[in-house]
DNA sequence: GCCATAAAAATTGCATGCAATCGAGGCGAC
DNA sequence: GTCGCCTCGATTGCATGCAATTTTTATGGC
């Protein structure tokens, strides 16, 4: 009998799961710009399945919001307009102000203090001009926060918008500039003080405005 | 045999979302309870398509959480655990309380009053002592705010979630009895009166609190 | 030379086929 | 009578085939 009870968290259990997560990646990690033409036949033949599971993977990728199916023309790399990249980062807005309120609700000590650690660090590299691993720290500690607020569905659904808006964060590049920076690590202390006194509102509406700030110079690096 | 029910809220484009549609429907008014074998082959006769257009939309109604594929098994109506549950009806009071802060910025005074009448229709039936009216109020009153919010990710999202805890909802029965509707009704002052001031972060905050009142009444109803 | 049109090639979408797997019923051991 | 094993019908998952559509290429008119 073959019994392994979700043990293998990364090892896709079906083909299907596989499938949809390499092709996940793939749209990740391509090259091409959003837009492009995603070539059904060229991944069938590098994942070495025929056009079923993939066209599968693919409905369930643009239901996702990640592709786009034309009809009778395929499958595209979704580009986002101004407009839905607003619409989505007001989305993660809330789920993070949401996570910051459960956060508030359960989080441990243990997982507070760990995340104020992060947080000096972060300052730390604020302080010496180190962007990337300032970046590496805010990042840390916006998971921490997903982390702590212990609601898997609240979760996955961050992670999916996180994906559907790497594509619009990165050609918007780093976010933080100048003043924009330092306008944001104060933010981060709010937030901190906040999560420091289990003030779910509070916490919630400093996380709003904060997301709220990274989408506006999100938005006003966007040419369109 | 092609029943085509005449509900076809949105004329699909496809046949792939049509299909998707109408399994979601299918989904959502059987009689079958939570966890029942969905019938893949009958259901492919019913809407006169062969396999291949139906497991795709499986995929995807699987991907959106409404049922479960089990590898070899076929698919099923989705059973949520107590904990799951829970989980969704937080993520769901996060995106009302960010609808309710998104419609402070920018709801017309004409939506508003639109809301405000409907409140005051749903305090008649209150009084009254009508609850399928009250409801029927309640919900518009819900709705009325999403679409003041203006934000379609958000619009498409809680209405995923919507569906997902439908039959929760259903099975746990009317949430207000009692102390609890009383309860409810202030709440709902408390939601008019943070709109009316367009004070986001109060009504982001009285609407998280209205739906976890909500939240753990259908917990306490779910005997597990 | 350029645009419009038409034929050819490639791509897409669905149906069908077939091997792998699952589950029910039958059989035998105890 | 109960438990375990085995076989057979049914179901599932993927590959392949074919018609419909699109894209590309070829051709002719101006």
């Amino acid at each position: 009998m073959h019994i392994d009870n979700g043990l293998k968290r990364f090892a896709a259990t079906t083909m299907h799961d596989e499938i949809v997560q390499r092709l996940r990646d793939w749209v990740n990690e391509t090259s091409l710009p959003a837009g492009a033409k995603v070539p059904e036949r060229e991944l069938c033949e590098e994942f070495g399945i025929s056009r079923t599971p993939m066209r599968e993977a693919l409905k369930v990728l643009a239901a996702d919001g990640l592709i786009e199916l034309l009809p009778n023309r395929g499958a595209r790399i979704k580009v986002l307009t101004r407009a839905e990249v607003a619409d989505l980062m007001d989305l993660m807005a809330g789920l993070e102000a949401l996570a910051g309120r459960l956060a508030c609700e359960r989080i441990t000590d243990e997982e507070f203090q760990q995340i104020e650690q992060l947080h000096q660090e972060m300052y730390a590299n604020f302080l010496r001009g180190d962007r990337p691993r300032y970046f590496q720290c805010n990042q840390a500690i916006h998971e921490a926060l997903f982390s702590a607020a212990g609601n898997a569905a609240l979760d996955a659904m961050a992670r999916s918008l996180q994906m559907r808006l790497r594509r619009a964060r990165y050609t918007a590049s780093s976010d933080a500039q100048g003043e924009r920076w330092r306008e944001a690590v104060r933010e981060h202390e709010l937030i901190l003080d906040a999560l420091r006194k289990r003030d779910g509102a509070a916490i919630a509406t400093v996380l709003f405005a904060h997301l709220r700030s990274t989408r506006d110079a999100i938005l006003r690096q966007i040419a369109e």
